[in-house]
RNA sequence: GGGCGAAUAGCUCAGUUGGUUAGAGCGCCUGCCUUACACGCAGGAAGUCGGGGGUUCGAGUCCCUCUUCGCCCACCA
């Protein structure tokens, strides 16, 4: 039996379709423990790519975190379910289908509504889910047979039922107020979707002429400051500050508006803030969020000036005067010269300065967005935050890296409503009718079904002509995917679900507003743990984007390199929370780390399967221990520490601490912060397959294979386990090459997977004393090593070298010796000589290679003694600390004990270095 | 205006509650095509842990401060 060369990352594909043939990535809602069935659920839900994506660097990052976290569950016998599934996506979708539709020379307005939706629904059948192939292609192992749509009919059902349900207890209204609106979109956005970017801008210093002549000894006019000149023709007053002296006789007075010559009132808001500028506001309610609140404590009237394109208009319903004919029609932007002109001509401009500020953008196209006066329905958040923060504070959810659980609470202390009405047409239609012919209070029909008449009157209704903002179909994503709102077995099963993965970026958007509606809907969040990744940057630090076209296409990676190369290269390179840094120019360096693990687990097997065959082997637990050799011992005991770190790096499956005031568990303080780290299972797998297994184990029973007999089949026995166990370890992270090899194992049996295969289990008392003799014979092997490669010492020759020890401790072991350096190395005798040694030290026994002629002795006194003083340091750190009374009185007791018990270790350690100084040094 | 993060070897990054001589990958140097692997093996060089101050027996780790870069929040007229 032999394998080719190579791992062929070419045979991934078939690899995976073997799994899902096996359904081992299913979910079986009826094991769940929570339905009497005998495994704890492990869910996760995948945060659902828009459904025209294609697969990029961010989302490999962010689906291979959630496989290795789903992979491991599943092999630590929980019943796991991955739920994959799209977005509809609305405000990118229909973007990308306008924009399909500018290339025939039409907007959407020319194409008409239901032909647009068709139109992209078809679009979306035929180009949607690439993303979800490509998810395969990279390992996820999610239940596809689950795969969900928020735009589906059963999801659709549970956002109608969800907007009934907050209206029905009065957290859905409609508001009328200043938005933020999309002139390219068309359409008004949430304060999330509007993102602040810095730009340079001006600050107009505007000068309003006073009209209230009569009081001669102030001043004529009043200098306002402002960067967004044309809105000046919606100015409705001016503001100061009531406690401003300076202006206090002027309130109540008027002032002449420029351009349009209207007067405006002064009044008196503490809006103004007499510190900023000359302590004066101009008033433009329409057009600004805080001046249309100044607006309406004032009762001013709220004209509008700029139109739903963004130009220099009034809706159709209100007149136009106030924008004189040279700016109509024009854009905000290009008014702005026009009107600066203007204020310059007829002497009202007082000045102008540069000014940096923050600009709101659409986060969908990036255009400025224009604040603007409309009616949209809003979500009253406050009272859905509470339990959202009081659940954090619980402990029942825990988000890591902590640090982020500041800005999670922030933002909910200070929530605002949430805009949920978009003027898209791709999207859930909001489930309102209006009745014309009913009098309030029936004017408005919430409904879970479709009306076609009114449900009062009888008389014709028609539904609300706008859509859902998309995330608030994602908010309900836990639960709708689940089968919310029926009481489904799922939701039984599977709800609450495990960890959430994801990116800091959408905190607010989706993860906080998540649990917002598991607490409303269910009384649960919807998970105990938020796990934050960072984001992919280029060569330069720059973050990956479509748009700076410096990313890295991770499908172009899996067809280099296979995709348990990238996922190992973004697993191992990846700290907890922390961004990674990929040179896309260079993939082939870039992707070295894994490519070149994964070969060497390739290997590695090669070996097992050349060397050792496929012969039956015992079972490790059924070899007498006598019959275990040294290294033997010794690889066992490192198996069982690297399990036991990966189990310290991945932390707890979920809490088991009951949390007394729901029926959820809590996170204790101390397992809080614990485990999620991938980046230490895989070095931790790492070391152990590579540096212990394959460095010393494998080299070390090479003799003992080629010789046969019982020995060997011990060596055999124990290879495969320790091999096999690794192949667990390292599943979760790099599936494919790990189940290949794996099902090769002489301990395979036929039809199982490694997929589901058991997490290896850690003995915690496998370290014997042979296996600490190995220890020390490795720390001797390399100090020969060391002096051979130091020296020069040709392979041909001998050292001679001498092993002490009493009893002969090392002849075994001494032709291993001679196998790992490859050379014809020898033990020659059994006495010291001379001073000019260079001792290894431990346990009792000791190796003493003579290195007269070969060693500097100098420069190995001066190394020895630099060791000495920082022992001494470090003796004199300890033994001052273990005086010091408050130490030993007010440290916990083990702390101290560990303390002596460092003290005496190190009191041995410098008496041996003092022996060594005195024989080698000679002083 | 407020807050957060980053700065550790040539490069990309680890470094959990302070504690042995600060680690890994890639790159570099020396020697090896040794029958699993040159995508490899053995050995090696390379770090004032951004600067300054402080706490401590002991600081990459804790405190203060400064510099540079990045991010988030805010009614930045």
């Amino acid at each position: 039996m032999s394998l080719p060369d190579r791992f062929d990352s070419a045979s991934e594909p078939q690899l995976y379709e073997r799994w899902v043939e096996a359904d081992c990535f299913k979910a079986d809602a009826a094991r769940s423990t929570r339905t009497g069935g005998d495994r704890d659920p492990f869910t996760i839900v995948i945060p659902p790519p828009n459904v025209t994506a294609i697969l990029h660097l961010g989302h490999a990052l962010d689906n291979v975190t959630q496989d290795v976290l789903i992979r491991w569950a599943r092999m630590r016998g929980q019943e796991t379910l991955w739920m994959p599934g799209t977005d509809h996506a609305g405000i990118a979708t229909q973007n990308v289908v306008e924009k399909i539709i500018a290339g025939e020379g039409k907007t959407r307005f020319d194409v008409g509504r239901d032909a647009f939706v068709k139109r992209t629904e078809a679009f979306v059948e035929e180009t949607g889910g690439t993303i979800l192939k490509q998810l395969r292609a990279i390992g996820a192992s999610a239940d596809w047979s689950r795969t969900a749509y928020t735009f589906s009919p059963e999801l659709s059902r549970a956002v109608r039922e969800a907007f009934a349900r907050l209206y029905e207890k009065g957290l859905i209204y409609r508001g009328h107020r200043v938005i933020h609106w999309c002139p390219r979109c068309h359409t008004s956005l949430s304060d999330e979707e509007a993102e602040f970017q810095e730009e340079d801008g001006a600050l107009y210093h505007i000068r309003y002429r006073l009209s209230a002549l009569g009081s001669q000894t102030r001043a004529e006019s009043l200098v306002v400051a402002t960067t967004r000149p044309e809105t000046m023709l919606g100015d409705v007053a001016v503001a100061v500050n009531p406690k401003d002296p300076r202006y206090a006789a002027l309130v109540g007075t008027t002032v002449v508006l420029p351009i349009l010559d209207l007067e405006i009132p002064i009044i008196a808001d503490d809006y103004a803030d007499p510190a900023f500028g000359t302590g004066v506001v101009k008033i433009t309610p329409a057009h600004d969020a805080n001046d249309f609140e100044v607006g309406k404590r004032h009762a001013l009237p709220m004209p509008v000036v700029i139109d739903a394109d963004g130009n220099m208009n009034a809706g159709a319903t209100t007149e136009y005067t106030r924008v004189p004919d040279f700016v109509r029609g024009k854009s905000a932007v290009a008014a702005r010269d026009l009107i600066k002109r203007r204020l310059k001509e007829i002497g009202a401009l007082e000045k102008t300065e540069s000014k940096r500020h923050s600009v709101r953008h659409c986060y969908r196209c990036d255009t400025v967005v224009e604040p603007r006066l409309s009616d949209q329905w809003f979500v009253k958040m406050a009272p859905l935050a509470k339990p959202a923060l009081d659940g954090l504070r619980a402990g029942a959810m825990r988000i890591l890296p902590q640090r982020w659980e500041a800005v999670y609470i922030n933002w909910l202390e200070g929530i605002r409503d949430w805009n949920i009405s978009r003027q898209l047409w791709w999207g859930h239609r909001i489930p309102v009718w209006y009745c014309k012919d009913c009098d309030p209070p029936y004017d408005v029909h919430v409904s879970r079904t479709d009306l076609t008449k009114c449900p009062h009157c009888a008389g014709p209704v028609r539904q609300d002509e706008d859509v859902l903002d998309t995330w608030f179909s994602s908010w309900l994503w836990p639960l709708s995917t689940l089968g919310w709102p029926d009481d489904t077995r799922d939701m039984k099963a599977f709800y609450p679900t495990d960890v959430l993965v994801s990116g800091p970026d959408i905190i607010f958007f989706w993860v906080a507003r998540m649990v917002m509606a598991g607490y409303f809907f269910t009384g649960r969040s919807p998970y105990h743990t938020v796990l934050l990744h960072g984001i992919a940057r280029d060569g330069q630090g720059r973050k990956m984007s479509k748009s700076l076209g410096n990313g890295v296409d991770p499908m172009e990676v899996v067809r280099l390199f296979g995709a348990d190369a990238m996922r190992w290269t973004l697993v191992s390179g990846m700290g907890l929370g922390a961004d990674i840094t990929l040179d896309p120019d260079d993939l082939k360096k870039t992707f070295a780390t894994g490519r070149n693990f994964v070969t060497k687990l390739w290997n590695i097997a090669r070996f097992l399967l050349e060397k050792a065959g496929t012969a039956p082997v015992k079972r490790v637990a059924d070899i007498p221990a006598a019959k275990l050799q040294r290294v033997d011992e010794w690889i066992l005991w490192r198996l069982d520490v690297a399990i036991a770190e990966c189990d310290a790096a991945l932390g707890p499956l979920h809490p088991v601490t009951p949390l007394s005031t729901t029926d959820q568990k809590q996170w204790k303080p101390d397992e809080r912060l614990s485990g999620m780290r991938l980046n230490d299972l895989a070095e931790t797998a790492r070391r152990f397959v590579w540096n212990e297994l394959a460095d010393w184990y494998l080299e070390a029973i090479k003799g003992r294979l080629a010789a046969g007999g019982e020995d060997a089949e011990v060596a055999r026995a124990v290879l495969v386990h320790a091999f096999d166990g690794a192949l667990r370890l390292l599943h979760p992270i790099v599936p494919f090459v790990t189940e290949a090899v794996w099902q090769q194992l002489p301990s395979h049996s036929a039809g199982t997977f490694l997929a589901t295969a058991p997490w290896p289990a850690a003995n915690p008392t496998s370290r014997t004393k042979r296996a600490d003799e190995f220890e020390l014979i490795r720390e001797v092997v390399s100090a020969l090593r060391q002096i051979r490669a130091e020296y020069a010492v040709p392979p041909g020759s001998n050292i001679d070298a001498i092993a002490v020890g009493g009893d002969g401790v090392f002849r075994e072991e001494a032709g291993m010796v001679e196998r790992l350096s490859r050379s014809s190395l020898k033990v020659a005798s059994a006495a010291p000589t001379g001073a000019a040694a260079h001792a290894v030290l431990a346990g009792g026994v000791s190796l003493v290679v003579p290195l007269a002629g070969l060693v500097d002795i100098d420069k190995e006194c001066a190394r020895l003694t630099g060791e000495l003083a920082s022992v001494e340091k470090q003796l004199q750190g300890l033994e001052g600390r273990l005086s010091n009374e408050k130490f030993t009185s007010k440290a916990p007791p083990d702390v101290v004990a560990g303390e002596r018990a460092k003290l005496a270790e190190w009191t041995t350690r410098r008496q041996q270095l003092r022996d060594k100084v005195q024989t080698l040094c000679g002083g």
